[in-house]
DNA sequence: TCAAAAACGGACAAAAATGTCCGTAATTAA
DNA sequence: TTAATTACGGACATTTTTGTCCGTTTTTGA
């Protein structure tokens, strides 16, 4: 569904968006351990998430990622998803043709389209705050055992 | 949402049945021109279809694919789905955990659950020969322009 | 019997995704 | 001022996916 990048940029948000609410910046190596996640890899999601606008980086010592207050109840799923792997998810044809739409469509076009909407609703409409919640309540995991 | 392996796949199999019921066995070539896809590539992934009995292949000259009369109407997207890409579009977790599942479930498990729920039932009730039909009667095509 | 047509399958090649390394720049606190 | 800590970003490495090539086997029809 989503590249690796994706899941780890979620992932990670969601993380720091909690510590973000405890006022605390985090580091990469913080992060990576929190979600299970290679390190230099990590680095290299966060930085774009970075570049994007979704989290705010700062350097130096006491420095690291965070979210800011403002941004912290507004940041939903579609867009840590749209910053990494873009909006194919939500518009690429379900067979792969270069130019599928409703005058010349694939065969399961329009089946497809509701499972499209379905999951853009859901991603456009589930804050990262929210997820974060679940986290903090216990009652959901950013790793394994 | 699938790999291109399986897009093909699924191309394939919808132009092999549209000819099988008019009795006409196809070649890699005619496959990979109809859906306009790369040759060798399609050749071995009707390997795989015929090795997974999906599809029928025969050697020599008049030789070709088919799908058997007896499979034309049973044969699902999803029969071929899981053939190519597995069973994971049904069961991986959206954020990529290794243990995903009721008891320790991923920030988003409830909501994908639905998701992937609908997904398998469009895959699981949409037989081929349906697609077939809407690519005979030219409401739905193969490849682009 | 033989040439041609077709799939088979193994080895190889290219591209994309995933992941690592390391020097640089910025900032902090001592 | 300096050492330590942090992110930055470019180059490189590995793995997976996608795609190619070619000799082999099977079958057909002349």
């Amino acid at each position: 569904m989503f590249s690796k990048s994706c899941e780890y940029a979620i992932r990670a948000s969601i993380f720091i968006l909690n510590q973000s609410k405890k006022k605390n910046r985090v580091n990469v190596k913080q992060v990576a351990e929190q979600i299970d996640s290679p390190v230099a890899f990590t680095a290299k999601i966060l930085q774009t998430l970075s570049n994007e606008d979704i989290i705010k980086s700062t350097k130096g010592p006491t420095g690291g990622y965070e979210i800011e207050e403002k941004k912290q109840e507004s940041i939903t799923l579609a867009d840590i998803v749209v910053a990494i792997d873009g909006d194919s998810v939500f518009c690429g044809c379900g067979l792969g043709l270069p130019e599928c739409n409703g005058l010349r469509p694939c065969p399961i076009h329009e089946d497809f389209k509701t499972i499209r909407k379905d999951l853009r609703e859901l991603l456009e409409n589930t804050p990262i705050a929210s997820l974060t919640k679940s986290v903090e309540e216990g009652v959901a995991f950013l790793k394994h055992t």
